[in-house]
DNA sequence: CCCGTGTGATACCGAGCGGTATCGTTTGGG
DNA sequence: CCCAAACGATACCGCTCGGTATCACACGGG
């Protein structure tokens, strides 16, 4: 449906760009509603207007397409760890908490959409598949980060500190997704927060 | 491939049960390895030692097992819950490590199958879809029976509590399936002490 | 003993999949 | 201004999907 006659600014929804940027917002988009296994690519072609044909000149095939899309959305959580280190530097505890936040406030679209990485994992094949092998990548990157993290907020230990946040992070977005937790924002902050208070307290709190 | 001769007890791997058991634990096999979507209704009769029409004779859609597999791994859990309950009657700490400690020794499991609530949620059509539902209904229940517990417990904001020990189970589950974090159930445990040691905590100890 | 039910095998259906080929037409840089 | 490259459209390929129909046979209860 809806044809594009002599319109030549935006005419739908994905305005005028090239058609490799139409065809990965409209595999995102698509992707995350659906499922990645779910959606064909005549529904990406249709959806990015444009064709089949012309979606294969861009991409070897839809295997290529999924994990070029997964690169950039963790390229977009890589330059979140950048911004949130850059504007508070030798402040740990601030980054975590930035870094929390930036989570918090993607918690709605999560809810209504899924989480990209989670919901991509479960329908690739095999453990050998390299989107997979670049979640995993992604994952333990960021893993690592938020040790640093922890360590320079003062943390005893800062591998069980950024387990532990890491363990409210992913299940804060999966809650959220199923409906489970309500407020889940609010309550990933506070939570957050607790774990560093008690990753940070002198020996004399620990131990009453 | 395996005809089965005159071979009366177990043939191959799911022995001598009714057709709608073989084929139900053929499908969590393959749904837990493979995603949902993934794996067709010819692989599940195959793996179940019988073919489609006899699937289709006992399920009457591909959406139906799914369900129905569900229903039984969601029964599973709320079995849990009662026997966890019923071994430490009117001790909710008891109770929520008892769950936490089914959580952590699955882990393991999951690590290399996935869950099969997550993994199940990805591949399903429209938020309108009955198995999404289930899954919706089975996560609500869960959170409402933990904060009992946490209340039980004695926590003050048992509400919170349940939330927060919720995104540690769920969290634990997601990181132990992309690998991002070492030993996952270890770190699960000891985070969910710590939230139920602050949650039932006296004031004194939570302002220093 | 015999008959009805559930079973296993096979062939088939329409539809949609990922991917390719062809062919005008548009378009923008040298 | 012109030509090559990229584009949009369309038809097509082989394959597999979910689901159905048919049929011979095993078997257990009346």
């Amino acid at each position: 449906m809806t044809s594009s006659p002599p319109r030549p600014g935006r005419d739908s929804r994905v305005a005028r760009l090239p058609p490799r940027e139409r065809i990965l917002d409209a595999a995102e988009e698509l992707f995350l509603s659906e499922g990645v296994r779910a959606v064909g690519v005549q529904a990406i072609a249709e959806r990015a207007d444009t064709t089949k044909a012309a979606l294969y000149r861009h991409f070897a095939t839809k295997d290529a397409l999924i994990e070029e899309w997964l690169r950039i959305v963790a390229a977009g959580y890589r330059t979140t760890f950048d911004r949130v280190e850059a504007e508070h530097p030798d402040d740990g505890r601030a980054q975590v908490l930035g870094v929390a936040r930036f989570v918090a406030e993607g918690l709605p679209d999560i809810a209504r959409r899924g989480c990209p990485f989670v919901n991509s994992f479960a329908g690739l094949p095999g453990p050998d598949h390299p989107a997979r092998r670049l979640i995993e990548t992604h994952k333990a990157d960021q893993r690592r980060r938020l040790t640093a993290m922890c360590e320079r907020a003062g943390a005893h230990v800062p591998d069980d500190a950024s387990a532990e946040i890491t363990f409210l992070l992913e299940g804060a977005q999966i809650s959220a997704q199923n409906a489970s937790v309500d407020r889940a924002g609010d309550r990933l902050m506070a939570a957050v927060e607790a774990v560093l208070d008690r990753a940070t307290a002198t020996r004399a709190d620990t131990a009453p």
